[in-house]
DNA sequence: CGAAATGTTGACTATATTCAAGGCAAGTGG
DNA sequence: CCACTTGCCTTGAATATAGTCAACATTTCG
């Protein structure tokens, strides 16, 4: 699914790396508000990107999965605007904070293969945008399950029997849905005893593609996109 | 504001650029699933991305002021994920379709440039979803005229008099927020009872600034950021 | 084993939507 | 010059979706 990467820019990004980390499920990776905020990709895992307002109020902007490029924003402030927390454990590929322009100098193809996360990621946030700004509670739940689902299957098995690995807690799918934990709890269970999903033992099964599909409407051409890694 | 151009940089750009174009207001600059679709720098006037459900519901993901690069989304994926609509007349500065390759191989610097364009864009889109999420209907009014009017005043007057051409309508406003257009009025008018601002003849003002920025609740380090422009 | 996090549920409330009118201003065609 | 249309703004009443609050159950984990 990752597009190959020629040996010249793979030497070029090895020396730009530093060594990889691991950190356990729950580190905050990039604290809002933080300036000389990290870069890097995300290699295995799960994370998300939120925002915090004064009261405590806290809306996820997207989730991070494997490939991610993380950090970019802080390139176009002092501070990073948006706060980066592991949800389960992860290894992270840092980069130095020059990277970016350092990559673009030296590897314009890289360079472009930035550009091209950063769209990608900008697609993932209008989705988002839609689902909050104008589905009901259900289709936003719909929504959510399925292009979660349908982006780790991409990563590794495209039909998995036992459904995929899926660490989100209720409360973290209210907030990327701009819901309250109670509504979201009764969403969940009435999609369920509907039988379109399951959700059991930290994995999601999807039951009734179909319905979960008319209930999302998203667009989908099927494939999914061969996407570049840095 | 934008950041000066070499010279080497601006004739490579010329060779990339078609023939400017104006539009009247009204216009679909780019169509909803439209393959192929334009790539370009909005020179003048307001224009505004959107996307649109099966049953009609729209919702606007943000607007686009002059010096935005549009179309960048079209090369991650085979049609346009979103609709562009010019809010007013608009300048155009369109390029080839391989330019954005073509400016990441040439000019790395122009390439970064259009990173940085593209994870600029990423921050209004989280702007914008903590509103929609996460903010009562008053709050996210007052959070779209601040960040609108900061927009739009960095690009001409930072101070000015008389306000900031504003030809948003209601209903635009509604689908930008997430809200009905009867709730958008009702806290419009809410507002500008209040005294918060005054929107008059196609021209908003900032008329209590200070209760505006508490209600709307957005990290702001006060100096508008120097941006790129291709 | 106890504490903390997560999941579950009900009763009540509130914010925002829907529906349905009507007004006003600008543009159009007879 | 005046009906007529069209787009946008305005408003009220009824309704619905989702939020709040308050428990309690269950699981996880040290």
């Amino acid at each position: 699914m990752f597009a190959p990467i020629a040996d010249a820019h793979r030497s070029m990004v090895e020396a730009l790396r530093l060594p990889q980390q691991h950190k356990p499920a729950g580190t905050t990776l990039i604290a809002e508000g933080q300036d000389e905020a990290p870069l890097f990709t995300l290699f295995s895992g799960w994370a998300y990107r939120f925002k915090t307002l004064r009261d405590g109020r806290r809306q996820v902007l997207n989730f991070l999965l494997p490939g991610d490029f993380v950090g970019l924003q802080e390139k176009v402030a002092d501070a990073s605007l948006h706060g980066v927390e592991a949800l389960t454990d992860v290894w992270l590929c840092p980069f130095r904070r020059d990277a970016v322009w350092q990559i673009h100098r030296e590897a314009p193809e890289l360079g472009y293969s930035i550009t091209w996360l950063a769209a990608h990621e900008e697609a993932l946030l209008d989705e988002n945008l839609v689902s909050v700004g104008r589905r009901s509670a259900a289709e936003r739940i719909a929504t959510l399950l399925l292009v979660l689902y349908k982006r780790a299957a991409a990563l590794l098995d495209p039909a998995p029997r036992e459904g995929i690995v899926f660490p989100l807690t209720q409360q973290l799918i209210a907030d990327a849905m701009g819901l309250s934990l109670a509504h979201t709890h009764r969403t969940l269970r009435l999609l369920e005893r509907a039988g379109l999903h399951r959700i059991r033992d930290g994995r999601l099964q999807i039951v009734n593609p179909k319905a979960l599909e008319r209930l999302a409407d998203v667009w989908d051409d099927g494939r999914p996109a061969i996407r570049p890694l840095v």
